[in-house]
DNA sequence: ACACAGTATACTGTATACAGAAAGAAAGGA
DNA sequence: TCCTTTCTTTCTGTATACAGTATACTGTGT
């Protein structure tokens, strides 16, 4: 028998859909975001939806404005290149961390999600390998028992999502090379080679910057 | 004419209240928060207090368990020495940055915060001292045009703040080596010599780590 | 034509009512 | 005595109603 889902409240789904619509650019920056009239369309009431601004808010996607309808928050390159600034600190750190005790079981877990990123690629879905790859990154996370650095990194890649929309052009021979390094990190990881794990992550994250400055 | 202060929402005032009553150790950890008897007390309705709940939550002050009452979250050395290991790579790499670009009206605020601090010292003020700490490695950021890193140094500075309730029995010795660090950093700012800055926020960042240990 | 007051409207902030889940107490059976 | 089950209570999750504020509009006077 299947368990009904009770975890999820409509606070949660809200903020789920709104995220997606955000970050797929279905509501275009600066967007005001009416509560009545987007609970409706989500078919809650304005208690749920409300809690699911605030969260948006916290991760940037939203500004709240007193007394005001609250807006899709812009997304400059600017504060794209000050996202992956910090992303690099959080996520060369971590991998240094992780590489010396990561499990088997979370080394399967990788292989799988690359297998996954690689079907991606090949059927053209390019939505679904930007889930894989933040998949990817929250994966090397999870053997780190540095729950806060875990947190941040995960706080990271949500807001970096957006970064996606302004590359959507030229997402399909990024996805390629994305792939790539992501496979190189995956290799230093099976050979427990910090060193290389490091050189991997830097230059993946270097690179992610420079597709982001090329794209304009 | 004195304006008006509207821009203080009940919920602000409540997420204000509660976050005093949890630092300050009024609300020990793992009580649990009744909506409806936290409402009472504060003489607000549930809905305002909801909103500030889930900011604590954000903030890490509160736990969230669905269906079940709001608890106090229980901040454990553990959590404090994963603070510290993210906040160090985020205030060093901060520093290293701002060093050469820094602005002499912000190494006045600093000299004038520094000036404070011994002030605080002398009088035993170390509530005050708590703050001006704090105070200190926000005026750090200011020039740093990295927002983003900006936002999570003040996260992180926020958080720390309770690992001061831990270190309440040790503040007094600890302040005045504190203090010490904090001079040698402005010093090294002042000559712009970045290598130094960096070397210095290193020790004053293991120092801090040290203090926690050392006190239990 | 323009400035300005007054009014209507639309939105958020807040209070409250209701439904359903979780925890605890009481009752019944082995 | 202990386990199980049912009932009661208490809590959160959600919907809705209401109050107050900001904005847009309309009309009036100059």
């Amino acid at each position: 028998m299947q368990k009904i889902n009770t975890n999820v409240s409509l606070a949660d789904q809200a903020y789920e859909s709104l995220r997606q619509s955000i970050v797929q650019g279905e509501l275009h920056a600066d967007e005001e975001l009416r509560e009545e009239n987007i609970a409706k369309q989500l078919g809650v009431s304005r208690t749920p939806l409300r809690d699911a601004l605030r969260r948006l808010a916290m991760d940037g996607l939203v500004v709240l404005r007193k007394g005001k309808p609250a807006k899709v928050a812009t997304f400059t390159m600017e504060d794209s290149l000050h996202l992956i600034e910090v992303r690099s600190l959080l996520e060369i750190h971590n991998i240094v961390t992780i590489t010396p005790h990561i499990t088997e079981e979370r080394v399967q877990q990788l292989r799988e999600n690359l297998f996954a990123q690689k079907n991606a690629i090949k059927d053209e879905d390019y939505e679904s390998f930007v889930e894989l790859d933040r998949e990817f990154h929250l994966l090397l996370t999870e053997d780190n028992p540095n729950t806060k650095l875990q947190e941040l990194i995960h706080q990271m890649n949500s807001g970096d999502y957006r970064a996606f929309i302004i590359l959507s052009n030229t997402l399909s021979p990024s996805a390629e090379v994305a792939y790539g390094e992501h496979h190189h990190i995956l290799e230093a990881i099976e050979n427990r080679d910090t060193e290389k794990a490091k050189e991997t992550m830097e230059h993946h994250m270097a690179n992610i910057r420079k597709r982001l400055t090329q794209s304009n």
